[in-house]
RNA sequence: GGGCCCGUGGUCUAGCGGUUAUGACGCCACCUUCACAUGGUGGAGAUCAGAGGUUCGAUUCCUCUCGGGCCCACCA
């Protein structure tokens, strides 16, 4: 029996808070494992409404698996590596990492993580998100953070293992190189910016003929310039073919082509390539095999190769040439171009394209086996496959692993100054090369230097199902659940995130990382804009769970829409229209459990029919969920709730129920009662993963007994509901159809809805109701109801 | 340039060969009906983006166009 008259966010608050402190969904570590590689959310900023979302729909995979009796691993993990705690760093005590030394440095950023606060974990907890511990440490299901020394440590264990495969190895070659964060970085950082750039024409002179104008947005490069190049098609310049054009300013000789890559429509129809205005120069020189002349260094200034442009940044040197151009009467002409340029993903500084040495993961090789496993995993939804697919099918350069930065984890390897042989680190220790010696020695017993550079934040990254499921600490536990069973994500990070994971677990493993992946869209604000800090559309959760509560946010959440289908509207409106149905629910719990259950009972038709259609709902809810699709059942169980339990259902059987006038058998109204509790609780039992809290609240006031506890139902037994299965359905409608006309008849007649009748006849079409008879005469105060051939109902007062 | 997704009442959504085209929010009218006014009942509101095609029949399948979003790519 409920005692309290409402649902209140205090008593919301009270079930999340006991949640949070007593870990009631601790690993119990079962034979059957249900493991969810959870994506860390960034410590700097708190949570977003979209990571609320995302953590919402999660939860409900790990309430439901439970439920079918799995025993789920649901970690609560932290990202707290990379590039933008540096850069806060940098900001906060306003210095450049390299000016105060690496060990000044690592401080000033742990300083910064100190201060970062703990408010997403906070509202992590005032969701109900079931995570399987909230307390940090390193035992199997504890929460972690991926700077900590053991996730860390596992990062460099692979990197080992990888090294010993043959996999790694260093190179110099040309490498995106982003001047804002001062170090390599991957294709998959990579991003493109709309930019407005302007277009130079210069003249070039040619051996025995008139000169050519090229068109250029790289003037600084001149120097780089390795060859002409015009399309075959192109008649304006195919006399040019195999002559030698005379680069203006560093007067060399460089030959003309044809070649397919030129535009005739584009600039003049004829270009100079450099090394390297972009990463088609990169491809066209490495086909071409032509050698190429690097003019910018690591410091982003032009460096001897660029003549009198030495010393320069890129953007002075532009300046300067063109300026030199046009004095010599060289620059025919500028024009303003739009332009797609390359930017770095997480500084948004423009990419240059430098020679540098680096570390490799070798990827190219791994195409065709990627390839496969691409196909073989299986996604929701079905068409985040192809964002898969098409990445690696572009790959086109190996993995560049270091980096030269600091907040990071070390590579753990030594060079050897005398003889040059590397030395790689042993297992089972977290190292930092950099300021320590390894184990052993060089052979030749040269001095070792430890190297500086870090690993890519996505090399870490890529190793999360191996760190929740225990590798390297916990062996058995990993040979048990390997491979993991779900990865939830992003589609913009299928490219870093989803493909590094597999890649790399597939080094290792030769198995795919996951069984399942669950690729989301985004939550955006009401209006249909992204949320950014820019634009200051950004929702809070935690302002929508002090005003509507986390569960109605989570049912929400649930019925608003396909998120793997589409981007979601955050409507505030819509969220405190299901803080309504969570009222409602309270409500039908607290009718239900008003009436004493027990007896024997006798099922009537109506009883019948709901148990049925309620049997329709769970098979249908069990078969979604385990598809990961909450949306269309809990639309289904809204539905059920509000209008054929509520509205119809309830009202029909009152009368039974309260047998006030004994009208019916005690049998009879212990079915009832029975059927009101039937429907009850498996609607209790299907809403438990969806809203955790007023579920566990009502089944415990009511049943006694944890609903998270409980299996998820099973179909009941077919004679419970007996031939009322067949046609249930269109039983059903009738009823429905029935009560709106009786209803609506009464009301024009400006009649009580408990006003008297004589007689309602129905028509052939309703004929299906027999059973129902003495339940619809209750719930209309009907003397009698008759069936006749006639096409319409019939009232008579 | 290529690929993917999406265009259904004011807003958001279901349907994916035959429905009087779901449902929600909002709107209007009436109603203290004993679980609930965070309620009830009723109502207005949709040429299912546009044009072709396949079909006895298309919102549902195909093609194209327009519009929105995302991703990839070698336009200097």
């Amino acid at each position: 029996m409920l005692k309290e008259n409402t649902w209140t966010l205090a008593e919301e608050k009270k079930i999340s808070d006991e949640w949070h402190k007593k870990e009631p969904y601790r690993l119990d570590r079962k034979e059957k494992i249900y493991s969810i590689d959870t994506p860390p959310p960034y410590v700097n900023a708190p949570i977003h409404m979209g990571h609320a979302v995302v953590y919402i729909y999660m939860d409900f995979f790990a309430r439901y698996k439970r439920m079918k009796g799995f025993s789920v691993l649901f970690p609560l993990g932290l990202d707290r590596n990379g590039l933008p705690i540096e850069l806060a760093a940098e900001k906060k005590f306003g210095i450049r990492a390299e000016q105060v030394g690496r060990e000044k440095f690592l401080e000033m950023c742990k300083k910064i993580l100190e201060e970062a606060s703990n408010e997403s974990v906070k509202t992590f907890a005032r969701l109900g998100i079931s995570f399987s511990s909230y307390k940090f440490g390193e035992k199997i299901g504890q929460a972690y953070e991926t700077d900590s020394e053991s996730y860390r440590r596992l990062s460099q264990e692979t990197f080992i293992d990888l090294w010993e495969k043959g996999l790694v190895y260093e190179a110099s070659k040309v490498v995106n190189y982003c001047p804002g964060c001062r170090t390599t970085i991957a294709d998959a950082e990579v991003a493109y910016e709309e930019r407005e750039t302007e277009i130079y024409h210069i003249k070039f002179k040619v051996e025995q003929d008139k000169d050519i104008i090229i068109a250029t947005t790289r003037p600084e490069l001149l120097a780089a310039c390795a060859t002409i190049l015009f399309n075959p098609e192109d008649k304006r310049y195919k006399k040019l073919a195999g002559k030698h054009a005379i680069t203006p300013l560093y007067e060399k000789e460089v030959r003309i082509k044809a070649h397919p890559i030129a535009k005739s429509d584009f600039g003049s129809g004829i270009l100079m390539m450099c090394s390297f205005g972009d990463l088609t120069d990169i491809r066209f020189f490495r086909d071409e095999g032509l050698k190429a002349h690097i003019l910018i260094g690591i410091d982003g200034k032009m460096n001897k190769n660029a003549g009198f442009l030495e010393g320069m940044y890129v953007k002075q040197a532009r300046k300067e040439i063109v300026a030199k151009l046009k004095e010599k009467g060289l620059l025919v002409k500028t024009e303003n171009l739009q332009q797609r340029a390359p930017i770095c993903e997480r500084s948004k500084d423009p990419i240059e394209f430098i020679a540098l040495e680096e570390y490799y993961l070798k990827q190219l090789e791994f195409k065709e086996k990627m390839l496969q496993v691409a196909h073989k995993i299986k996604f929701y939804d079905e068409s985040s496959r192809q964002i898969l697919i098409d990445w690696i099918n572009g790959l086109s350069e190996d993995w560049p692993l270091s980096r030269r930065r600091y907040y990071a984890t070390p590579i753990p390897i030594w060079k050897c100054k005398k003889c040059g042989e590397k030395i790689i680190g042993k297992k089972g220790k977290y190292w930092q090369p950099w300021r320590e010696a390894p184990e052993k020695k060089c052979k030749c017993g040269g001095e070792l230097e430890g190297e500086t550079r870090v690993f890519d934040t996505w090399f870490d990254s890529s190793i999360s199902p191996h760190y929740i499921l225990g590798y390297g600490r916990d062996a058995g536990f990993f040979k048990k659940s390997f491979p993991c069973t779900l990865r939830p994500q992003g589609k913009e990070i299928v490219r870093t995130w989803l493909y590094y994971t597999l890649l790399r677990i597939w080094q290792l493993e030769k198995k795919s990382a996951f069984e399942d992946i669950w690729i989301h869209y985004h939550i955006l604000d009401a209006q249909g804009r992204k949320m950014a800090k820019s634009v200051g559309n950004v929702i809070d959760p935690q302002k929508i769970i002090e005003k509507f509560g986390s569960e109605a946010l989570r049912f929400w959440a649930a019925i608003e829409g396909n998120i793997i289908k589409q981007d979601l509207r955050c409507s505030e409106e819509r969220i405190a229209a299901e803080s309504k149905t969570l009222n409602k629910l309270w409500n039908i719990s607290k009718f239900v459990s008003s009436f004493k259950a027990g007896g024997r009972a006798k099922l009537c038709e109506a009883d019948k029919l709901m148990i049925a259609h309620m049997d329709s709902l769970i098979k249908f809810a069990d078969k979604e969920y385990s598809g990961y699709n909450f949306f269309e059942p809990a639309v289904k169980v809204r539905h059920f709730l509000w209008e054929i339990f509520a509205s119809h259902y309830l009202e029909l059987v009152k009368g039974r129920a309260y047998n006030g006038e004994g009208k019916f058998s005690k049998e009879e109204q212990a079915g009832a009662i029975f059927t009101l509790n039937y429907c009850l609780e498996k609607m209790l039992l299907l809403l438990a993963p969806i809203v955790p809290a007023i579920t566990e609240k009502i089944f415990s006031d009511i049943y006694d007994k944890n609903v998270h506890e409980q299996e998820f139902p099973k179909v009941g037994k077919s004679e419970k509901a007996g031939s009322a299965g067949r046609g249930a359905k269109a039983k059903i409608e009738s009823l429905l159809a029935v009560n709106s006309f009786v209803w609506k008849t009464k009301r024009e007649k400006q009649l009580s809805l408990k006003a008297p009748l004589k007689e309602i006849v129905l028509p052939k079409e309703h004929e299906n109701l027999h059973g129902l008879v003495e339940d619809l005469k209750a719930a209309h105060s009907a003397e009698k109801i008759s069936f006749s051939s006639a096409k319409e109902i019939q009232i008579r007062f």
